[in-house]
DNA sequence: ATTCCTGCAAAAAATTTGCACGCTT
DNA sequence: AAGCGTGCAAATTTTTTGCAGGAAT
């Protein structure tokens, strides 16, 4: 239930915070995606939500521990819902598929190199770019977007 | 010599391509600078370069390898001279500092991690966030930036 | 001379903000 | 009722593009 969460994080429960919270929640879909997507997906199901109100919920949300937000290569933001465990990305270069992984050995290498230079590490991203198992086949060039 | 660079990546060796080279390659500034960084050096310095100029300038270099681009947190690119060996970066969240590492226990792991997933890589990026040695210190709270 | 470059202004693209009205509590 | 939230339009911010004049080869 969609309600707790936004009471719990001190927002009002309204409709385009639900609407939004359930596109990232709908597992069918992708769930990294951009405000732009979110909002097109809003008036497709018929709302009537503004591109702003898209960003100002999405960027409660991510204040709120809700959500999360990449910068992959390309520019612009794409948001996910917070799932407990901390995890990466590997992103395909020609459909934009994304999956996630994660890798102890890594983080703790990570955290041993920040020690080393005396940073106090607070956060971290890696992005993995190349091309997805369906992009490389010779004979399928379009796979499904 | 930059204007052999130029030469060499099909360019015509013009002033701000040869200034803006420079001022990648200056070793007494940060060497991972945005756009309009550049744009403002080159403004103090005397020039009469748009900042136009300066975006296809790097869009240039980076095509021809020469400057790679990076998307560091926050939003706008950051350029940065192409060095011959791969690198990662760690960034100050509070005074900009950029600092480069690299670890052939992680770039392995990339690889695994990519093979595994059936992946074909091309590239990657990993940015670790944190607060760089200075600006820890309660001592003093505005380093030099 | 020819082609490539540049500055400027205008255009785009992504994101944010101001304001009056409406919904949640 | 009170305050938070929303839509819309306008403003910002970052980056790109069109065009006419100027340089590099």
């Amino acid at each position: 239930m969609e309600t707790h969460d936004l009471r719990n994080a001190g927002l009002k429960v309204t409709l385009p915070r639900v609407k939004i919270l359930q596109i990232l929640e709908n597992e069918s879909t992708d769930r990294h995606l951009t405000a732009e997507k979110i909002y097109k997906i809003l008036l497709a199901e018929d709302g009537d939500i503004g591109l702003a109100t898209v960003y100002r919920v999405l960027t409660q949300f991510e204040s709120a521990g809700l959500v999360t937000r990449h910068h992959f290569e390309g520019g612009n933001s794409v948001f996910e819902l917070a799932k407990g465990s901390h995890h990466d990305h590997i992103v395909c270069i020609k459909c934009g598929k994304v999956d996630e992984f994660s890798d102890e050995l890594i983080e703790a290498r990570q955290k041993e190199i920040a020690k080393k230079l005396n940073y106090q590490l607070t956060d971290h991203s890696l992005y993995l770019y190349g091309f997805c198992p369906q992009c490389q086949k010779k004979t399928d060039p379009f796979p499904t977007l």
